[in-house]
DNA sequence: TTATTTCAAGAGTGATCATTGTGAAAAATA
DNA sequence: TATTTTTCACAATGATCACTCTTGAAATAA
């Protein structure tokens, strides 16, 4: 009903009967509670309420679909992420992220955990190319995290014999636990004393001169 | 050709021409690297060398044949976490499970990462049921970890205000992901330098009174 | 011998996989 | 109104899924 593209140009036939980014978001949810390979066609059809007819002539392909639901996941999603990233101290910074990740992979209105840090870690030899596209998110977030500290070396808050990567490391993989302690069950509470301690951990790497 | 069953009383019929014990261990790896639903039964039987009628014989179903894959993990690759933890001093312990965590989980011979961290993590709702099952094995994994703790506690190389299960998801979360980023391509080195930091905050939990 | 069991090789089960052909229906342009 | 364009719903495509049956030979125990 709603054209949701917002420049174009007023394709010729017949409009489309449903919303596309809606159906997009329903894509996404179904990814990222049941997984590429767990996600059939006929599943995301009905979650998204259109025939596979419709869903090929909007989204190409399930790999082409599954890409854009990983786009939806990071700017939808994960924003909470990169707005944590973007406060002024980065230990601050940290902390606000891990914590809000605690509350974020237990939401009861969501699948549980993080679609990207549990995606395709294992996968029939077909979908190699599907595992590799998920990686470089992994790989990019690794970098994030990375640049991050290095700025906040370089704004003095934190000591000048951090190893970023190693940190950066540390802090994806509690993170990455965190999102399997989720899908098992745990709750933002179990989630947020994980979160503490690894927030203790990175407070060590304050420079002297910085306040605590 | 070998009988591996012990105390088997030596069955009629013709006896099986593979080492089940063997086959088992291809199996395991098999699962380990692509998971159970990755895993096709084509793929299984190539690997292990015999027919899909063998595999039914000898394990009944590929659920059956998953669950005592998990038990080879657990008894073969997992033994040195088990080891590590058997060790007099909880931090002593704790650095050795990390450590070694990160060398087995780059080991070139072997598919990296641990197996059942990253296992069925997403399924499709038919596999709900095995997804169950690995995920009681990571809270057993957990579990052993607290009581690990607690012991060290009650041993008074641990402070006596040690938050046992916080501490004991905080180590679960980093192993877990060490096992994506092992998965994503890490060295053992970067994993060392992970395991590291969080040896690090374990150790602040020593009782004063302990040497450090 | 006789009974039992597994072997290899292959074919076949129904179900589901991702993907597509068909043709009618709907909404745009001409 | 007539034509063009696109979406719709329905059904089918070949491939693969886990799993089983067949056939006939081979290897063991009773």
């Amino acid at each position: 009903m709603k054209n949701t593209t917002v420049n174009s140009p007023r394709s010729r036939g017949r409009p489309r009967a449903f919303d596309r980014s809606a159906a997009l978001a329903i894509a996404g949810e179904t990814f990222w509670q049941l997984g590429y390979e767990g996600a059939s066609i006929a599943e995301l059809t009905a979650a998204m309420g259109i025939t596979p007819q419709s869903l090929y002539a909007a989204f190409t392909s399930k790999a082409d679909l599954y890409r854009e639901a990983l786009d939806w996941y990071q700017s939808e999603v994960g924003a909470f992420a990169a707005a944590a990233l973007e406060k002024e101290d980065v230990v601050a910074a940290f902390k606000q992220l891990l914590m809000e990740a605690a509350k974020q992979f237990c939401r009861p209105d969501r699948p549980r955990g993080c679609m990207i840090s549990m995606a395709v870690l294992t996968c029939a030899r077909d979908n190699d190319a599907i595992a590799d596209m998920v990686a470089r998110e992994r790989e990019a977030t690794m970098k994030a995290l990375h640049d991050r500290i290095e700025q906040g070396i370089s704004q003095g808050q934190l000591s000048t014999d951090t190893n970023a990567m190693a940190l950066a490391r540390f802090i994806g993989a509690i993170i990455q636990g965190m999102s399997v302690q989720a899908r098992d069950g745990a709750s933002a509470k179990d989630l947020e004393a994980v979160a503490q301690l690894a927030i203790e951990q990175i407070t060590r790497f304050r420079a002297q001169s910085a306040t605590d």
